[in-house]
DNA sequence: ACATTAAGTGATT
DNA sequence: AATCACTTAATGT
């Protein structure tokens, strides 16, 4: 029936699992460009990427997109998941970035399938933490983007403090006042220096652009 | 020469 | 980003 499906699956899923997805799913296909999930739509079924890429972004108050993450071959939407389970309504908006065709399964069957296979049950949970974890990296360098110019500007107010260009400090006191450790603010330093902002010595920081 | 403390790095969560 | 574990460099005794 469905090669595209025994392709992309077939050493993730069960084979009767598959019979099962085959039985039930839509396939759908979308054209570059094409939305596939609106912001605020209500969510029927998940998607089960065969080919193709998705762009899965979120719109804020005003009109410019962020883009979260894509989905791509063999992949399935977590978010959706989860939107579907809780029969909330959807907080994101899928966009096909290439081509893309894909298997639209009704979430009647999630809680089934979930019971009685195995393959689905692991699936759907490395799914989430697929995603988490990269939510969390993605939110971790927004903040770390901040704590670099967070520390650019603390040098720049030490500076001034101390009428010299050279600050004796060491990595473990900033780290205290940024609350944070060591480590983080040495390799902050680090990249700094190597960006030509802060010659390091041992104990002090002579801060380059002021 | 040896010990101590500061700083650098890679891997992991 | 945080933490761990470990290395390397600088300094003091």
């Amino acid at each position: 029936m469905n090669q595209d499906l025994r392709e992309n699956y077939s050493y993730l899923l069960e084979d009767e699992l598959l019979v099962e997805i085959e039985k039930h799913s839509l396939l759908k296909n979308y054209d570059c460009g094409d939305e596939i999930i609106r912001q605020g739509q209500y969510i029927k079924s998940i998607p089960l990427l065969i080919e193709g890429t998705i762009k899965v972004s979120r719109k804020d108050e005003l009109d410019d997109e962020i883009m979260l993450y894509y989905i791509e071959e063999g992949e399935t939407c977590a978010i959706s998941m989860n939107c579907c389970l809780g029969n909330s309504k959807s907080q994101i908006l899928a966009r096909a970035e290439t081509p893309t065709k894909l298997l639209m399964i009704p979430v009647e069957y999630m809680d089934e399938w979930m019971a009685k296979f195995k393959s689905w049950r692991e699936f759907v949970l490395s799914s989430f933490q697929t995603r988490l974890n990269e939510a969390i990296y993605t939110i971790d360098s927004l903040v770390f983007l901040k704590m670099e110019e967070r520390l650019m500007q603390y040098l720049r107010d030490k500076t001034k403090i101390v009428h010299d260009t050279a600050i004796n400090i060491t990595h473990q006191e900033i780290a205290k006042d940024f609350h944070t450790s060591r480590v983080v603010i040495s390799r902050l330093l680090k990249k700094l220096e190597i960006e030509g902002d802060v010659k390091l010595h041992r104990n002090s920081i002579e801060v380059i652009s002021l």
